[in-house]
DNA sequence: CGGATCGTTGATCAACTTCAACGGTCGTGG
DNA sequence: CCACGACCGTTGAAGTTGATCAACGATCCG
């Protein structure tokens, strides 16, 4: 079994009950793939073939505006999965850029395989819908942060809820994930926080 | 077959093939409800016991902040589901309100129900990860709409995707949804907007 | 008819952005 | 192994966007 598997069939027994040779069918779908620091896996444009899952290192998913603004998505590192979600689940081009912020090695599946596992065992299906679920339930509670919560409150809950990102991504890039600028997060830290 | 539920079958055959005693099986674990205008079917504090899909009539789905002002998370009328999504899949206490805007109909599946239908047939576990899949899509754009759009532009977007959603429900609670207060709402549609 | 509900308007204010400049650190190539 | 440039965070000053508070008018419905 490759490196890395260990990891993603952990986070698998956590969501739902497989027996030794289901897991062995299942983590035979994804192959790994290690990926250098400021490295790209999916650009805009092109349509992203491969779901990613994380077992070493950081990855960081943003978009950049039309006025040439970047604006962090998404975080992913190690038991965390990461792609351009819309573009993958319609195979549509990206708008994302999906990069490495560390030297990384991710499992990749990609959706011909990801549609043929989920065909293959009930088991499977539920896996992927479990994950879909907590996904949506997380988006909506980013959401409901942002029409609810200041900046100062947001940034609170980020280093809360997150403390293990915050020393492995660059300030501007949470800066961009919580919705204010770098300079107004630099002021936030040192008039208000006690750090 | 009760009124209403031809909407819901239209609507999952859009997203699976299911044969005729299927399709009954599936309906046979909801049931109807009607909701008079203003009526709550959801509480904060309260465990929301069901998901709901729309065969008349609209409802929305708000919170409160511990300001006192009301945030609009959902809109649904008819073809949509509407639930404390999170509330709902974790059973935990609501956070939100799910009010009827006008007398409605709905049809529910509570929890339990749910997981057995989950459980009963793969197709309609299927069914259910299509769902979610598309929710999480669908919120991660509402994301990304708030971190690289304008107020203006954030409006403008709503009135271009749900043009029926706009004269059933307050302005209020469209200015809430987008982001922005109901008078800046109405400033921009007095300045910028030919409405 | 009368109160609740909703949208509008004006004046002022706060939160956050923009632009520009600077200083530290880190990694890489010569 | 040093120097230089990229990268990143910070700071200041001024500008915008959108919020707040208060008052008013219209409409709808019972």
């Amino acid at each position: 079994m490759q490196e890395g598997t260990a990891l993603l069939k952990t986070h698998i027994s956590k969501r739902i009950f497989l027996e030794d040779d289901e897991f062995e069918h299942f983590l035979s779908f994804f192959s790994p793939k290690i990926v250098k620091k400021r490295q790209y896996i999916i650009q805009p444009d092109f349509i992203p073939s491969h779901r990613n899952f994380v077992t070493k290192g950081a990855m960081r998913a943003y978009i950049i505006d039309a006025s040439g603004n970047e604006h962090t998505i998404q975080f992913a590192i190690e038991n965390w999965w990461i792609t351009d979600y819309n573009a993958y689940i319609y195979q549509k081009p990206a708008t994302m850029f999906v990069m490495a912020q560390e030297d990384s090695t991710i499992l990749q599946v990609n959706r011909e395989n990801e549609i043929k596992l989920k065909a293959l065992n009930p088991k499977f299906e539920t896996f992927f819908r479990i994950m879909a679920e907590r996904s949506t339930a997380y988006m909506q509670r980013r959401v409901i942060e942002r029409l609810t919560l200041s900046a100062e409150e947001r940034y609170r809950q980020f280093l809360d809820k997150y403390p293990l990102m915050v020393n492995r991504f660059p300030q501007y890039s949470i800066a961009s994930y919580i919705g204010v600028t770098t300079e107004f997060l630099s002021r936030m830290r040192k008039d208000r926080l006690g750090r």
